[in-house]
DNA sequence: CGTGGTTGCC
C-alpha cells in the first residue's frame, strides 16, 4: 500500500512501514506485490525525474508483465525508443505475449524485432517465443523458429532443445519432438520429463512408459516427482494397475509420496483402475491434501457410481476448509445429473453463479447436461443460450439434450448452427447427431454426416457411430441393408452394433434375422438380459409361444435375470419407490382403484392392452401384469397425491414399456397433466395425449 | 517438465 510519494533528489517512497530509496528496489517491490497502480506511479516518476535508463525501463516492462497488464507494456514499449533497439526489452515483451490469451502476437513481435528493428534474438528470446507456437495449428511457426535457431547455433543448448521438445509435443507432433530429443548432445532430467509429458499429453501412454524405461536403463539420472506424477497419470490413462502398483512401490522407496502431485496421481490411478479402496486408503493416509486430491477422490466415487459417497466427500471437503473449484462443481453436477435430482443441481448452479465459475467450459457443459438429465430442456437451453464462450463440448452437450428429449430436428439444426459458427465437431458430437438422424428417420442426412466424418472432419468413425448407422437403417425397416452395412465395416462389429440390429428386428418383426442376430449376441454377451427379452418378444408377437418359452429357459440356464422394473417419484421432499407388482405402499388399495378407473376410461377411447409387453406372466393374466408395471403404479400415486395441474415426474430404471407409454399418453389428456417419464436413456414428455418422442424410442 | 476436469449411442 502506497502511503505517500515524496520527491527528494531521488525517489523516496514509503510503502507500508518500509522506505524504498532506489528505483530498482521500488520496482522489485511492485513486481512482488503485483500492484499495477504502484507500477504506473513509478513509471510516471521515472519519466518526470529523467531516470528512464534502459535498465529501469526493462525492469518496468518486467513489472508490467508480472501485473499481467499487456496494455501498459505495449504503451511503455511504444513510447520508449530505447526499448526498441534492445533485445532484453523485446524478449520481455515477447515472453509476456506468449503467455497471454492471444499468443500469436508474440510471433508478430518476434518477426518485427528481427526485420524492422534488426535486433538479433538471444537464447532467452528463443525460449520466450517458442511457447507461443505450442498449439497444433501453429506447428509451421514452430518449425520456422526451429530452423532459425539451428542457424543461430542454439540447437545444442539443452534448455532450448528441451523447450523445443515441449513445443512440438504441444503441437501434437511427437515424431518431431522425439527427433529433437534424439539429437540433443546433452539431456538432463527435465529433457527426459518433457518427452514423457509430451507422450502423456498426446495420450500415447505406452510411449510415455517406454521413455521411463529408457531413462532408467540408459542414464544415471534419478526420476523425480515430476517423472512419477506423469508416468502414474499414463498408467491411469491405460488403466494399467499392475505397473501402477510397481510405480507406487518406487515412489515409496524414493520417498516421493509426500509430494502432493505424486499422491494425487496415485489416488487417481487407483480410482481409474477401479480399486477405489486402495485410493481411499491413500487418500486417508494423513499426508497433505489439496483441492485436486479431493476432486480425484470425488471423481473416483462418480466413476464407481457411488453418488452418495461423492456428496459426502464434497461436504467433508468444505468442512475441512478446502474451497471447491471448477472441477469439484463439475463433478457434483454430474452427480445431480446421474441421480436426476433437479433440486440439488439447481443449488449447485446457484453456488456456481455466486462464485463466478460459469465461465469455465467444464462447469458450463456439466450444467447443460445436468438440466437436460433432470428433465428441464428449457433450463438447459437457457444456460446454453446465455453462455459467453461455447466450446465444442458445450455444443455437443446441448445437441445431446435435445436428442434425449426427443427433439431430433432441433438437435440437427443446432449441429448445423455449430458448423456455421466454425466450431469443429468431434467424435462424440457425431454420436448424438447420428442418433438424432436415426430418431427422426433422416437416413440420407445420416449418411451425409457419417461420410463427412472422415472426408471433412478427419474423424475415423468408431463402433458407436456404426451402431447408430445400423439403428438408422434398421429403424426404417431397411434390415437387409443394415446387415450388409455391418458386413462392410472395417472394424469387427461388437454387441452394440448387433444389438442395434436386434432392436430393429424386434421393431419390424423379422423373426429369421432376429434369431440369427440374437445367436451372435448370446455368444458376445451371454449375461445381458435385454437380448433374451427382445428375442422372446419377437417370438411372442408372432404367436411362437413355445420358442419364446425356450428363450426364457435359456435365460435360466445361463443364469441371467431380467432386472426388476423400478420407478420412483418425488412428492414434496420424499421419494416414493415402486417395484413392478409392488403392493407394499400403504395406499396400494387406492392406487389400484385409480388404475382400474383409468383403464376403464381409456378403454372407451380405444385403448387395447398391448400384451406382448407382458413378459414373465402366466397366460391369461397378461393384462393384469401389465397394469402392475412400476411406472403405472408411480403414475397412479402421483395422480392421487400431487395437486391438480402440477406435472407428474416419474423416473424409471429401465426403458419404459410400450403399453405404459400408450397409457401415459391417454392419462395426460384425460387428467390434463404434463407427465414426464425419464427412462434409462431418454425423456418422455406426455401432454394432451401425445409424447415428445413421437412414439419413436 | 508435473496431479484432477466438461460432451454420447442403446
Amino acid at each position: 500500500m502506497v502511503v505517500g510519494l515524496k520527491m527528494v533528489d531521488s525517489i523516496v517512497v514509503k510503502v507500508g512501514s518500509k522506505i524504498f530509496s532506489s528505483v530498482s528496489n521500488l520496482l522489485k517491490h511492485a513486481a512482488k506485490s503485483k500492484n499495477l497502480r504502484h507500477a504506473t506511479q513509478i513509471h510516471s516518476q521515472i519519466v518526470t525525474s529523467n531516470e528512464a535508463s534502459l535498465g529501469n525501463i526493462n525492469s518496468l516492462l518486467w513489472v508490467y508483465a508480472k501485473c499481467g497488464s499487456i496494455d501498459s507494456t505495449l504503451l511503455l514499449f511504444a513510447t520508449t525508443p530505447l526499448a526498441s533497439s534492445n533485445v532484453v526489452s523485446w524478449t520481455t515483451l515477447i515472453s509476456q505475449l506468449s503467455h497471454s490469451d492471444n499468443p500469436s502476437r508474440a510471433l508478430t513481435c518476434f518477426n518485427r524485432m528481427r526485420r524492422t528493428a534488426a535486433v538479433c534474438p538471444n537464447h532467452f528470446t528463443f525460449s520466450a517465443v517458442l511457447p507461443a507456437c505450442a498449439h497444433p495449428p501453429l506447428l509451421s511457426h514452430a518449425q520456422q523458429i526451429h530452423a532459425l535457431l539451428l542457424k543461430h547455433g542454439f540447437h545444442s543448448d539443452t534448455f532450448i532443445a528441451t523447450t523445443l521438445v515441449d513445443t512440438y509435443a504441444n503441437c501434437a507432433s511427437m515424431a518431431l519432438a522425439q527427433n529433437v530429443f534424439d539429437q540433443m548432445p546433452h539431456r538432463n532430467l527435465v529433457s527426459w520429463n518433457s518427452l514423457i509429458v509430451g507422450f502423456l499429453k498426446n495420450k500415447l501412454y505406452f510411449r510415455a512408459i517406454g521413455v521411463l524405461r529408457a531413462l532408467l536403463q540408459k542414464t544415471e539420472l534419478f526420476p523425480d516427482q515430476v517423472t512419477f506424477s506423469s508416468v502414474l497419470s499414463a498408467c491411469a490413462g491405460m488403466v494399467e494397475l499392475g505397473f501402477g502398483k510397481q510405480l507406487h512401490g518406487s515412489v515409496v522407496k524414493r520417498a516421493l509420496v509426500g509430494f502432493v502431485y505424486v499422491k494425487n496421481s496415485l489416488v487417481d490411478m487407483y480410482c481409474k483402475c477401479g480399486v477405489f479402496q486402495d485410493a481411499a486408503k491413500l487418500f486417508c493416509d494423513g499426508g497433505d491434501r489439496d483441492v485436486v486430491t479431493w476432486n480425484v477422490i470425488i471423481m473416483g466415487c462418480v466413476h464407481g457410481l457411488n453418488f452418495e459417497q461423492a456428496c459426502n466427500f464434497f461436504m467433508d471437503m468444505i468442512r475441512e476448509g478446502v474451497e471447491p473449484d471448477e472441477t469439484s462443481y463439475s463433478s457434483l453436477l454430474q452427480v445431480s445429473a446421474s441421480l436426476a435430482v433437479l433440486a440439488q443441481g439447481t443449488l449447485i448452479h446457484g453456488r456456481v453463479l455466486k462464485t463466478g465459475r460459469l465461465e469455465n467450459p467444464c462447469v458450463l457443459s456439466s450444467l447443460v447436461t445436468m438440466y437436460g438429465k433432470c428433465g428441464s430442456l428449457s433450463d438447459a437451453y437457457r444456460v446454453f443460450g446465455e453462455a459467453k464462450d461455447r466450446n465444442v463440448v458445450c455444443w455437443t452437450a446441448m445437441i445431446a439434450v435435445f436428442h434425449q428429449h426427443g427433439c431430433g430436428n432441433e438437435a440437427i439444426e443446432l449441429f448445423e448452427e455449430m458448423l456455421r459458427e466454425g466450431v469443429v465437431p468431434e467424435y462424440i458430437t457425431f454420436v448424438s447427431v447420428l442418433s438424432a438422424c436415426s430418431h427422426t428417420g433422416k437416413v440420407d442426412d445420416g449418411f451425409r454426416y457419417f461420410n463427412s466424418m472422415a472426408n471433412v472432419h478427419c474423424i475415423e468413425p468408431g463402433l458407436e457411430h456404426y451402431s447408430c448407422m445400423v439403428d438408422l437403417l434398421g429403424r426404417v425397416g431397411r434390415l437387409e441393408e443394415a446387415w450388409r452395412f455391418i458386413e462392410s465395416m472395417p472394424v469387427k462389429p461388437d454387441s452394440s452394433v448387433w444389438g442395434a440390429l436386434l432392436g430393429a428386428c424386434g421393431k419390424h418383426g423379422n423373426v429369421e434375422m432376429g434369431e440369427e442376430v440374437a445367436e451372435r449376441l448370446f455368444k458376445l454377451e451371454p449375461d445381458n438380459p435385454g437380448n433374451y427379452v427382445l428375442l422372446s418378444n419377437i417370438y411372442t408377437r408372432h404367436g411362437m409361444l413355445e420358442e419364446a418359452d425356450e428363450v426364457r429357459r435359456l435365460m435360466g440356464i445361463n443364469g441371467v435375470r431380467k432386472e426388476i422394473g423400478c420407478s420412483w417419484i418425488d412428492v414434496k421432499n420424499m421419494t416414493f419407490v415402486f417395484n413392478a407388482d409392488d403392493r407394499s405402499h400403504s395406499r396400494t388399495q387406492e392406487i389400484h382403484e385409480m388404475l382400474q378407473k383409468l383403464k376403464e376410461l381409456i378403454k372407451t377411447r380405444g385403448y387395447v392392452s398391448e400384451i406382448q409387453f407382458a413378459t414373465n406372466s402366466v397366460e391369461g393374466s397378461e393384462e393384469q401384469s401389465l397394469w402392475c408395471h412400476s411406472e403405472k403404479l408411480a403414475l397412479a400415486f402421483g395422480l392421487l397425491v400431487l395437486p391438480p395441474g402440477s406435472p407428474v415426474r416419474i423416473k424409471k430404471n429401465l426403458r419404459t414399456c410400450g403399453d405404459c407409454h400408450t397409457v401415459m399418453k391417454f392419462a395426460s389428456e384425460i387428467f390434463q397433466r404434463e407427465i414426464i417419464v425419464r427412462d434409462i436413456n431418454r425423456f418422455h414428455r406426455f401432454t394432451n395425449g401425445s409424447c415428445s418422442c413421437r412414439d419413436y424410442w
